[in-house]
Parts: C-alpha cells; sequence; structure tokens
DNA sequence: CTACTCTGTTTGACATGTCAAGCAGACTGC
DNA sequence: GCAGTCTGCTTGACATGTCAAACAGAGTAG
C-alpha cells in the first residue's frame, strides 16, 4: 500500500540529496579555510549583524535560525569566550538575554560574507542559469509554505517526541 | 570587488537554504517519531540494505554516505549495541571490517523506509508538480557535476585545512 | 504584599561528531 | 623471510548538540 517513489520522483528526491550533502560539506570547508568559523558561527554571527544595533534577543535569535535555545546559549558562550558576541542585560525584561557583536565579531563577519559569497557562487549560483534559479524559487516557495504551517509547534517543545501530524483538517 | 548576489540570485539562495533546514528538521522529526531511528541511523540502515547480502565494507560505506570512517566507525558500534547491525570480518583482507545488517536490522528498515517515503511525499515530492521535478533533477545535476570533481581530496584526509581549491586549470 | 504560575535563559549530564594517534594486517624490495 | 611502509580500522580526548532540570524575574489573583 505504500506508493513509492516514480523515477522522476527518485530523480528529483535523491538528487536533492546529494547536493544538499555534498554542497554543504564544501562550502563548510571553505568558510573553515577562509575565515575560521563554522556553519554555526556564520549563522549566528550574520543574522546577529542583521539586526538593528547589532544585537538581538537571544530567544528571537534561536527561532529566526530554529535553533534550540539550548543550544544556542551554549554557542554564544563559546563565540563569548573567543571574543565574536558578548552578553547584555534586556533592559525592559530582566530574564531575557541581549546577544550583541564585538567590534571584533563585526569585522570578523564582514571579511568572512565576501568569500562566503564567492563561495556559494562558486559552487552553486553561477553554475545555474536564470530559468533554474528562478525554478529553485519557485520549488521553495512551494515548500516552505507548506513547512511553516506544519513546522512550528510549541517553541518551548523544540524536540518533543511526536510533534504534530500535519495534513490540514481536511474535507 | 565583491560580487554580492542580485535579488534573484538571493532569493534562489535563501530559499535553498530555508528549505533545507525546514525539510530536514521535519523529515528528522517525521523519523525520530515514526521509526525512533535519527537520520544517520537510516543513513546507515538503507545504504547497507541496498548492497548485497546486507553486508558492506566499513570504507565503503563510509565513502558512500560521505562520512568519516571514524564516525562510521563509532557509529556502527551504538548500533551494534543496538542490535541493528553487526560486525564481520572480511575473509581476503584481515584489516577489513565488514557491516552486515541484524534480522533486526532489516526489518527495522523495511518498516522505516514505507513511513519515510510518506513523509518525503507529504513535506516535498506531492507537493510539487513533474514540471518542478524535473528542474531540481537538472539542477542538482548540474551542481553535482561539479562538485563532484571539486570535493573528492584524498579520503583520508578528510577535515584537513583549505582542501582545495577549485576552478578547473581554466583558460 | 504574597503565593502561584509562567516565561526566558542557563546549566549539567549525556549523545554524537571530529581530530589525531595507535594498531594490526597487507605489500614491497631486498 | 623481514624491515619499512601503507592501508583500513579503532580508539581516546575533546568539541558540539540534546534533553530535562533548575533558576530568577514577570504577571496575576486574592
Amino acid at each position: 500500500m505504500t506508493r513509492w517513489l516514480t523515477d522522476d520522483e527518485m530523480r528529483a528526491w535523491l538528487g536533492y540529496r546529494r547536493l544538499r550533502t555534498l554542497l554543504d560539506l564544501q562550502i563548510t570547508r571553505d568558510l573553515a579555510a577562509d575565515s575560521g568559523l563554522s556553519d554555526a558561527d556564520y549563522d549566528v554571527l550574520s543574522t546577529v549583524s542583521d539586526a538593528p544595533d547589532h544585537r538581538m534577543r537571544l530567544g528571537e535569535l534561536a527561532a529566526e535560525i530554529k535553533w534550540s535555545v539550548s543550544r544556542l546559549s551554549h554557542h554564544v558562550s563559546r563565540m563569548d569566550q573567543r571574543g565574536l558576541v558578548t552578553r547584555d542585560d534586556y533592559a525592559s525584561d530582566g530574564r531575557s538575554a541581549t546577544v550583541v557583536l564585538t567590534d571584533e565579531g563585526w569585522a570578523t563577519i564582514q571579511a568572512a560574507a565576501k568569500l562566503h559569497v564567492a563561495s556559494v557562487r562558486r559552487h552553486f549560483i553561477d553554475l545555474l542559469d536564470p530559468t533554474d534559479l528562478a525554478a529553485l524559487a519557485t520549488i521553495a516557495g512551494k515548500v516552505l509554505a507548506h513547512l511553516e504551517q506544519v513546522t512550528p509547534p510549541d517553541p518551548a517543545r523544540r524536540g518533543t517526541p511526536r510533534t504534530q501530524r500535519d495534513e490540514p483538517p481536511a474535507t
């Protein structure tokens, strides 16, 4: 009774899987070699650097990059040690913590970003023509429209078993 | 002098990133809830189950799924504890180890596969039309053709700093 | 105010991944 | 054969991620 994938579907799925695996490996490698940053570091730095004042509340940041708050807290501690970010209190709520880019963090992400775009172009974007890029955007749009409905269980319960089955209430 | 991404390129790239993040989260979640397996477990089990006799040499398996031999060795030990696979000697070479599916491992992957396809359909394949699937396969093809040249540095030196710059000798 | 509950974060114990070192079986030239 | 080297794998120490428990400030009812 299982609907297995057809050949075309399989090609698309395996292609995606393989792409994901190899592209990530390569980009991670470049990032480490070029800037001494891990993907995790890059995600944090680039996201915070986009925020006003280069500061963002910990919980917000975690939600944005889809990490558990706990993971982020640990990682921020390590990045703090390395001098890339600092923790700061959040004026209007004594519980809340804010992650702030240090000057070094800002300098680091600026330098890293240049090399990172180059890497992304080299291994991905520049290999595709405008049609491909448009198709990719379309695909992502369709899938994300679905996932963004399905995915967001209570953020506090990240990682809970059997999160939620989907299929909108349906007929 | 950096060529930043144009709006269209950015849409495609960010779309891919987001897709990757959310889709992986969702599929990992389903897999854990449905079958009690991690992505890592699934990769190992499904790959070995495709091999003749449900057995594969450790090094081969690692190369196939792009893991370091060390990571695989550790993980196989854990799966062994859980009764999903076993290690066996490889007759013609005393150094070599073979990973073999146990009956339980085989039963597990068979059951898991059904639910996994369903999950993949639900969150990905069934959301796309044939045009999308074809486009995706094309994109993957182009990028993989490039990456498969660039990527494979000496397998022994997995994780070495500054692996290899690419750009085929050019001009 | 004070007890309750709720919420944002931290922490510690444990699972998983990485890196470099260690080991034992193959191969090679002599 | 057998020293030297290579190869395939394992191991241990350390980095990173996960989960549940612990905290401390905020919000609420009496």
